[in-house]
DNA sequence: ACTGAAGGCTGCCCGC
DNA sequence: GCGGGCAGCCTTCAGT
């Protein structure tokens, strides 16, 4: 197997370096961002506030962003559900009064 | 290392077993949960239901409920940064008006 | 839509209603048992094994229970192909006793 | 404490902001490269490479080059502990060539 | 069968 | 130094 081997050896392993290198390039890339979110984490704590509650924070803007996204796939699954049209603003205000949203998790 | 060795390996034997059945008892239990929960789904979908507005309505109901886990979470954060009393009902209110909960995520 | 609408809208709401909570239910079960399990792990970690190591093992019983499972299932699909019947305790002896691999994860 | 209140809290909430913001955007440029990540291997796989194994390989590479990075501090605090300089060229090779271990991960 | 999400596990980092 | 908390990765499972 030395000398070679078929060209078309040859061929997939010069494939899987070039996958494995750009792989790593861009594994670097996502280091480096990371680095720089770690390092802003540190400035803000510099400047007195507190890393928790700034993660927190950020954690929960992304969940409300999340959120609305899941929203809009309910509203729209209902719509298709009840078998009507989703893109009549009546419809989804009607669609809205509709859903079960009330009082998430209360004791039973 | 047959005739049982020293009786400190019997021991850790005996534990490392007990160890086993235990969890392996408790996975079994979880897995007939989740047939369980399978069979609701299949049972809601046999009267009608979508099974998938039902899950994204299940989905979102423990979103809501994580959502206000982590809320309490930041307000006792900010609470203890503050140097206030948590527990108090004005002070909760106050905390409530001054988070930066406005706009999550607008364009920029 | 309000004042109720149609009975059987009525009706529906109260379905999902009771369909959302067996689900609810049965969800916390889970977790509760997920809880126990990582309180298992614990414990073990605290008479001194090593949680990844014990994880492994019981990954490793679970492949061979379940391989066990595929090997039962091929017998029995060759048993039949011969039209032999394969669910008599006589039967199973047979095929075991013909097989080079003993089955993992008996009784002790 | 609508109104503003003091304006140190004016501009305490001003600088959350603007970290809330540069982190944001950070954790965006990041999945961004996540995502390009899973381009890759998406492609690889529709080269026909196994995606499980592409992974492996990548992760064995990251850990053969942490073990030299760790492998090659040991050697500087050996010479230095020596008193010999270890950046130099002529001392790394000598270094080399007194350890059993090779050193992975070289360019081809 | 593949794709995408959801949950669990592991390795890292901070605080004690 | 380590033990707990947390973020990332992997695996599994639901959906198409």
């Amino acid at each position: 197997m030395t000398e070679v081997g078929h060209n078309s050896t040859r061929f997939a392993k010069d494939q899987l370096k070039a996958f494995v290198e750009r792989i790593e390039r861009l594994e670097e890339e996502k280091k480096t961002i990371s680095d720089d979110i770690r390092d802003v984490y540190a400035e803000a704590k510099g400047s007195g506030f507190d890393v928790k509650a700034l993660r927190a924070i950020i954690r929960r803007r992304k969940q409300d962003a999340q959120a609305a996204a899941e929203h809009e796939l309910i509203v729209e699954t209902y719509m298709n559900a009840l078998g009507m049209l989703a893109d009549t603003p009546l419809g989804r205000a009607a669609a809205e009064r509709d859903l079960p949203n009330d009082n998430p998790r209360q004791a039973d």
